[in-house]
DNA sequence: ACTGGCACTCGCACGGACAGAGTGCCAGGC
DNA sequence: GCCTGGCACTCTGTCCGTGCGAGTGCCAGT
C-alpha cells in the first residue's frame, strides 16, 4: 500500500525533474532532490518495478530513466495538481487581450499569448460556424451582375462570398432581397440554415424568385458547408529552441502537418469547453504527432463550445502549468466573445 | 577583357554548382563540370582574383570556394537570366488559385502555392488599406447602444470596429447614418478618407450629429490607421529541411522575426509591381535575416501595388527560379484581385 | 597567358582509451 | 520483511592521435 503510494511518488519525482531538466534522471539524483525517506537503492527498485510496468524507459542501459507515454498519462490524470497562475500571469492576461479591436485580433493576441505562457506552438481556432447563429446577412452590388454575400456571425466572424446572377439586377432588388434575408435568416444558427433555404425560395415574391434561388445556391455553399474552420498559428520558433531530439527525429513532419491544419482542426473537434483535453504521444493518431503533445481546450458555453484552442509541443512538457495557461486563456477568450 | 568576361563565368558556374550542391566548389569539380576552355590551375588563378575582389570565399583553408553576399548579389545583377516557368508550373498556378472563394481563400492558396514552388517560406501581404478603396460600409445594430461597422475594399478584404455609443440608438438612425456613410465614402481611396471626415460631421442633419462624430472617431482608426497590414505566412517546414547551418546559426531568430510581422511589412513597403526586389543576407538590414535572402515583388498594378509577396530562404538559393516563380504567381494574384 | 606538377595545409572521419553515471544484485541491518 | 550500503558491470560521451583526401598556391615550362 505505502509501496504503491512511494511508487508513485517517484514517478512524479521523474517526470517532474526529467521536464524541467531535460537529462535522464537516475535513482543518486532524485533521492537528493525529494524527500523520498528512502536510500538510491531502494529508489532503484521502484524504478525497476515503473519500468516493468511500462511507465519508465532508460534510452540505454545505463543512464537514467525518462517518463514512457504512459508514465505521462498517469501523472496527467492522477499524480498533478491544478497549477494556479501566478498573479502576473493573470494580469498578463488580461493586459494582452484587452484591446482588442475585432475578432482576428482578438485570436492572434490569444495566439502569441499562449504561445509565450507556455513556450510551446499555439493553437487557436476561428469559432465554428456550424455552432454560431446569423447576426446579419449584407448583399452589397459589385457589378451590375455581380452580388457579393457577406456573412456576420454572433461572435463577430465574418464570410464573404461573390455570387455571379445570370442576369442584371437592380438596385431595389438587391435591398429587397436584403429585407428578405435578414428576416429569414436573422438569428438562426447556421447548422440549422439549410432547413430554412426551401422555404426562402418558395415563399419568395415572384420577381425575386430567380434571384433567390442563385444567391440561395452560394449561401447554401457558404452557410452548410462545414469546411471553412480556420486556424491561427504562432509561436512556432519555440519548435527551434530545445534540442531537436525533442521530437523524435525533426520538427518538419510536424510543421507540415500544423499548416495541414486539418490534422489539428480533427483533434479540436473533440475538445468541450469544461475539461481540459490532453493527448500524449502515441495516443495521437496521426504520425506527425507521434512524440508531440496536445494540450487543449473548447471556449465559449460549457455545452456548445464556439471553438477550440491549445498547445502542441513535445511529450517532455509542463502540463500542470500548461493545461492551466490554456484553461486561463481559453475561459478569457470566451467572455470577450460572448459580449461582443 | 576577354579575361573579366571569363572570370565572370567562374563566378557563375561556381553559384550554380554551390547552389545545386551544397558543397563548396572547388577548380577541378568546376574545370569538368562547365566548359570553361582552361585547365583547373587556371580556374584557381581566377578564384584567388575573386576572393581577392571579395566575391567568394573559403569557409576554412583547403576546401572549396562559397559565393559571398557580394557574389550573389553580381550573379543576380548580371549573371541571370530570367528563367521561364515550365508549362507544368504554369498549370499548377492556374489550377491551384483558380476556384478561390475569397480573398483569404486566394491568399492562402498563394502562400501554399509559393512554398511549394519555391520549397522556401513563403510570404504575402494582405492588400495593404492605404491604398484600397471603399466599396461598401456597412452598419450593424448589434445591441441598444453599440454597433458595428463593416468596411469592405474594392479588393475584397473587409475590417470589421465595434462601435460604444453614449445614447441607444435606434434602427431608423441605423439606416440614415448607412446611407450617409455610403454617399460619403463610397469610390473613396482610403488614404483620402481621412479628409472627407471632418465635411461629414458638418453636414450631417442635426438629430445624427452626435452618432455620426462618434462613429467617425472609429472609423478614422479603421480608415486611416496604417497598422492593419496582415501578413500570410507559410511553408515555414521548409526551413527545417536542409542543413540548418543554411542560416548562422539556428532558425530560431528567423522563425521569430516572421512570426513578428513588423520586419517583413517593412521590406515589403519597398516592392513595386514591375521589378522584382531581391535583398541578399546582410543586405537585410534586420540582424535575423542576415543569413538569409528576401525575394518579393508587388502584385496589382505597377506604379500602385495593392500589396506585395514573396519568400524567404538561405541565402543558397536558386535565385532566377524562385523570381521566376514569385512574379508568376504575383500576376496571377493580381489578375485575380483586379477582376473580383 | 595558360598548363602541369608539386609541396603544403587543413578539416574530417576513424578508432582506441578513459572517465563518469547509473544500474542490478547481494549480503547485512532494523 | 523491507530497506540499505557496497560492489562489479555496462554503456555512452569525450578526448586525442593518426591517416586520408580535397583543395590550394606557386613555380617552371611551353
Amino acid at each position: 500500500m505505502a509501496h504503491d503510494e512511494r511508487r508513485l511518488e517517484v514517478l512524479r519525482a521523474i517526470v517532474q525533474d526529467y521536464v524541467s531538466s531535460n537529462d535522464p534522471v537516475g535513482s543518486k539524483a532524485l533521492a537528493e532532490r525529494h524527500d523520498l525517506g528512502v536510500s538510491p537503492a531502494t529508489i532503484r527498485n521502484d524504478m525497476a518495478v515503473l519500468e516493468e510496468q511500462g511507465y519508465i524507459t532508460q534510452p540505454h542501459t545505463s543512464a537514467g530513466r525518462v517518463p514512457t507515454d504512459k508514465g505521462y498519462r498517469l501523472f496527467v490524470d492522477r499524480l498533478s495538481a491544478v497549477k494556479p497562475l501566478s498573479m502576473a500571469e493573470r494580469k498578463a492576461i488580461e493586459r494582452f487581450l484587452d484591446g482588442a479591436v475585432d475578432l482576428h485580433d482578438v485570436l492572434s493576441r490569444s495566439v502569441r499569448l499562449l504561445a509565450q505562457l507556455t513556450r510551446q506552438v499555439a493553437v487557436v481556432q476561428y469559432p465554428t460556424l456550424s455552432r454560431s447563429a446569423v447576426r446579419h446577412l449584407e448583399v452589397v452590388q459589385v457589378a451590375a451582375a455581380r452580388l457579393m454575400l457577406i456573412l456576420i456571425t454572433d461572435t463577430g466572424r465574418v464570410e464573404q462570398r461573390v455570387v455571379d446572377c445570370p442576369v442584371d439586377v437592380d438596385a431595389e432588388a438587391v435591398a429587397e432581397l436584403r429585407t428578405l434575408l435578414n428576416s429569414a435568416f436573422n438569428g438562426v444558427r447556421l447548422i440549422d440554415a439549410g432547413d430554412t433555404v426551401p422555404d426562402l425560395v418558395d415563399n419568395a415574391p415572384q420577381h425575386l424568385r430567380g434571384l433567390v434561388a442563385t444567391v440561395s445556391a452560394t449561401l447554401m455553399e457558404t452557410l452548410v458547408e462545414p469546411s471553412e474552420d480556420r486556424l491561427v498559428i504562432g509561436g512556432t520558433a519555440n519548435l527551434a529552441r530545445g534540442n531537436a531530439l525533442d521530437f523524435r527525429g525533426t520538427v518538419r513532419p510536424l510543421l507540415e502537418a500544423l499548416e495541414e491544419q486539418v490534422v489539428v482542426l480533427r483533434l479540436m473537434a473533440q475538445v468541450d469547453a469544461s475539461t481540459v483535453l490532453v493527448r500524449i504521444g502515441e495516443e495521437n493518431a496521426h504520425e506527425a504527432l507521434t512524440g508531440a503533445s496536445f494540450v487543449s481546450v473548447g471556449y465559449g458555453k460549457a455545452d456548445h463550445p464556439l471553438g477550440g484552442l491549445g498547445i502542441v509541443g513535445p511529450t517532455r512538457m509542463d502540463y500542470p502549468g500548461n493545461m492551466a495557461a490554456v484553461r486561463a486563456v481559453a475561459r478569457y477568450v470566451g467572455h470577450l466573445l460572448a459580449e461582443s
